[in-house]
RNA sequence: CGCGGGAUGGAGAAGUCAGGUAUCUCGUCAGGCUCAUAACCUGAAGACCGUAGGUUCAAAUCCUACUCCCGCAACCA
């Protein structure tokens, strides 16, 4: 089983680009590895408990409960809107969920590695926080922006993340597929040779925060945040059993993909998770995989005057469509790197790749089948050497796809894709079938060359729909092959589209976009 | 000496780990085609690969020093 994860997205505000695009680049893994032929288990959701959320439902005058159900909403709706398909929904208020923490806390504090300890700090009464010396200022003050600061002991639970980051320095060394991509390793490393040995405190008094899990053996505090959230990776696949819930081992059966931002590798997921994991007894063997992606950045706020000051993905998605958005928050990143986030990019690479190129192949490719040889398509004669080319060609695309797309390059795997479309499109000004047409002893010849582009547009449609599953389909509706987008990649052989076969006259898959210069 | 990332033709990027005539997209200029979504195809101009040294037959790629940008720095969910 493919096991696949996104982080929990924090119910504290709307969703943004930089949300979109961690669920849409999942959703896109998840949907290759099926195409793939593999069993694939895709678990996303929210996380609703915390501080902030506290906050914010009490600045708003509604309980933390309403507020995280409306912010929830909101997120699944989008998803819903871009096509993002999962097959596990994570809510941290969930009882089921509720029940996995609290199980595992008891676990962990039966066994010790919980204990309670007092602490003395300097405390920010106006951000309700703690402060470290690194809020210092230059003078070693604590500026205004933290309001009053007053010093106070304070008792709290620690889980005992000394005794585990030996074992997590040591495992993170000696492999090389934990942190993707592999430059980020080194910055977790380097994170945990800085850790003193300190550990992990889980609690949270009840007189500051209330909106959080109990802890089962001490009903005066709830559970930090983090260490609530992070369970959901586990929880929501059956760790604690549950009819509802899918079965653990048969989900968990090697190691997961977790994808998530490079703000919360260090300490969240590749430090405080990790040693939960080997806390709870998880091998060597089961530790997940951190998938870390960049950011979508915004340089200055140029293009908002001609093309609108538009962030909001669900925006974008009514002004541009869900294969405009999708295809761009995949193709103009480098997995793991960051990006600057362009609405005329978004348009152009639409506009290039999709509509002129493979969107215009397949339009010029079976308008000519209409035209050209009465909506018949046949392999017809022998082939010639460009004929072989083509299809050296689209196995040479297909290859470089798949490896792309084996190392979550998308961005790559879309461009392999592209340079077999532009072979097509060289092929057919090169074989010109239109010229071909004009004389009836080239008949063959001419089924020849028609069969090639339209078996190409058959396959570029498989392979582009992890990315643009509506878009494949409209491509598989256009050639009359309902059951194509059915094909795993290994079934994906040259004759797809068998002899005789019938289509009508197509209509454009991606419509240009048409944008107004606007002043 | 806190940590990490980055600096490549007008714009955006790939290539750097495993050195070997600089790649892709957009833009610009010129031409061709007409099947197609004013799409497609061909050709051209344009880069001393941040700076200065070094290693090597050979450096964008390895080494040293430096400059400038961006992010992070562990009770911030």
């Amino acid at each position: 089983m493919f096991f696949l994860t996104t982080a929990i997205d924090y119910t504290n505000g709307s969703p943004h680009i930089g949300h979109a695009y961690e669920k849409v680049l999942a959703d896109v893994i998840a949907r290759y590895r099926r195409l793939a032929g593999e069993e694939v288990y895709f678990l996303t959701g929210v996380d609703q408990h915390g501080q902030k959320v506290q906050q914010t439902a009490e600045k708003e005058g509604v309980s933390p409960a309403d507020y995280v159900k409306t912010v929830t909403a909101r997120f699944s709706a989008l998803w819903e809107k871009i096509g993002v398909e999962y097959d596990g929904w994570a809510e941290t208020t969930d009882p089921r969920h509720i029940t996995c923490v609290q199980s595992i806390l008891s676990d962990l504090h039966a066994r010790d590695q919980i204990y309670k300890k007092t602490y003395k700090g300097f405390y920010s009464v106006r951000q309700e926080q703690f402060l470290t010396d690194r809020d210092r200022d230059e003078a070693g003050n604590f500026g205004p922006e933290w309001g009053e600061v007053t010093e106070i002991e304070e008792e709290n639970y620690y889980f005992k993340l000394s005794d585990h980051t030996p074992w997590l320095r040591e495992f993170l060394e000696k492999s090389d597929d934990t942190i993707l991509p592999a430059f980020r390793k080194s910055e977790l490393i380097n994170a945990l040779e800085k850790n003193t040995g300190a550990d992990l405190c889980i609690s949270r008094p009840k007189e500051r925060l209330t909106w959080g899990i109990e802890l089962p053996f001490d009903s005066d505090f709830v559970t930090y945040v983090w260490f609530d959230a992070l369970i959901n990776y586990i929880s929501f696949v059956g760790y604690t059993p549950d009819p509802s819930l899918p079965d653990f081992e048969s989900v968990w059966t090697g190691r997961p993909v977790h994808i998530i931002g490079k703000d919360i590798m260090v300490p969240a997921h590749g430090i405080y998770w990790l040693a939960m994991l080997r806390a709870l007894g998880f091998s060597d063997e089961k530790m997940p995989q951190l998938l870390v992606h960049g950011w979508w950045n915004r340089s200055g706020e140029k293009m908002s005057k001609s093309l609108g000051n538009i962030v909001d993905p669900s925006e974008l998605v009514d002004t541009f469509g869900v294969d405009a958005l999708r295809y761009y928050l995949v193709r103009d990143i480098h997995t793991g790197k960051d990006s600057n986030f362009d609405v005329e990019r978004l348009v152009m690479l639409f506009n290039t790749e999709l509509a002129n190129e493979l969107g215009n192949l397949c339009n010029r490719a079976l308008n000519m089948s209409v035209r050209f040889t009465e909506s018949v398509i046949s392999p017809g004669g022998p082939l010639t050497a460009d004929d072989t080319a083509l299809q050296q060609s689209l196995i040479d695309s297909t290859a470089a796809y798949r490896k792309a797309m084996d190392n979550h390059e998308v961005s790559m795997g879309l461009e392999a894709l592209n340079r077999h479309v532009v072979h097509c499109n060289q092929y057919a000004e090169r074989m010109k079938p239109w010229e071909l047409n004009k004389n009836p002893e080239n008949k063959e010849r001419l089924a020849t060359v028609l069969h090639h582009l339209a078996e190409s547009v058959a396959h570029c449609a498989v392979l582009l729909s992890p990315v643009l599953p509506d878009a494949a389909a409209k491509l598989a509706d256009q050639l009359k092959l309902p059951k194509l987008t059915d094909h795993k990649l290994d079934d994906l052989k040259w004759g797809l589209v068998h002899s005789g076969h019938e289509i009508e006259k197509p209509s454009p898959v991606f419509p240009r976009i048409e944008v107004k210069a606007a002043e």
